[in-house]
DNA sequence: TAGAAGTGTTTAAAAAAATAAACAATAGTC
DNA sequence: GACTATTGTTTATTTTTTTAAACACTTCTA
């Protein structure tokens, strides 16, 4: 089993480049590139700094036990509706398992415009697309959402929203 | 968790000194002294060769996963009677999960002697005590066995046998 | 066509881990 | 008691990892 080659598989799951795995870890960018092509055996700590950016543990890695990112993208008609026929509630990330956080799409006026960001941090992330179109990118996967399309994912992904209208 | 910790537990479990853990793995011993104390993170590849030689991977070491050494020590009653009544076959080893190595005790006539040994090859390994008694000391733990004991264990941990007598 | 910003790789210097050899402490033997 | 063997720890040196900064390459954008 080689570590950097598994390394890198992970890195570019959760669609980071090395230089913002390494900065959110504390270590530099020439580090991973050298753990990922074979040229240094990290010591456990260094591993160690890296894998908690990407929420995955000593054991999960050595385990080969990577946990994919799960269903991320909710279409319209893949949304519950909880609601009366006053107001419709349809509930986001309802197959997520160990969800943290309910969304619902309560129709009532528009929402809000969000602007483009490229964030990580603590947390979890739902949302609805009210009107017109936005492109979401979480990790390496980006999918233009259309009106009623849902989202749902873990907020250490690196994501971004673009309105490309 | 702590890296030093663990792998002196597993050290002490094994019967290890630093330097005979360390003469097989091909490291020092200051080494092994420096990761048990926490003044050093050791690399993945020092901590593999280290491990590799108590048959523990580096997903069981992180996963806590630390097997037992299990049942070393078999008394007589305890040795289920699988032969007829003209020759008594004891089956040493019954409970031990995967075992690769199957020893019966069959009377017929007193066995041979073993000599002292301290040694940690491949394999498997199990028997029986048939007049006397034998000193048998596996990993840490030492044992006076009387005729009808058994034992058995992996071949990988240190062991030695001594006649008391 | 530049120019800026992104990617991964490479190299000399700095930091940390691994070595080799000493040290101190204990236990066993003569 | 002295001698030997074994234990774990410590320290100066060597080796390796990690850093910092450059490099080469691609991809946007003006």
């Amino acid at each position: 089993m080689d570590v950097g080659k598994r390394l890198r598989l992970l890195r570019k799951q959760y669609g980071f480049s090395q230089r913002e795995l390494a900065k959110q870890a504390g270590v530099t960018n020439g580090t991973i590139s050298q753990i990922e092509l074979g040229r240094a055996s990290p010591s456990v700590g260094s591993l160690k700094r890296i894998l908690d950016c990407m929420g995955v543990s000593l054991a999960a890695f050595f385990t080969q036990d990577i946990k994919p990112v799960g269903q991320v993208f909710y279409p319209h008609d893949e949304l519950p509706d909880l609601g009366n026929e006053q107001i419709a509630l349809h509930l986001v990330g309802a197959r997520h398992q160990d969800r943290k956080l309910s969304v619902l799409h309560e129709v009532y006026q528009p929402g809000a415009d969000t602007g483009p960001e490229r964030l990580s941090h603590e947390g979890e992330e739902a949302g609805v697309v009210i009107r017109g179109e936005i492109e979401l990118t979480v990790g390496a996967e980006t999918r233009v959402l259309s009106p009623g399309d849902g989202y749902y994912f873990e907020s250490r992904i690196p994501h971004r929203f673009r309105n490309p209208g």
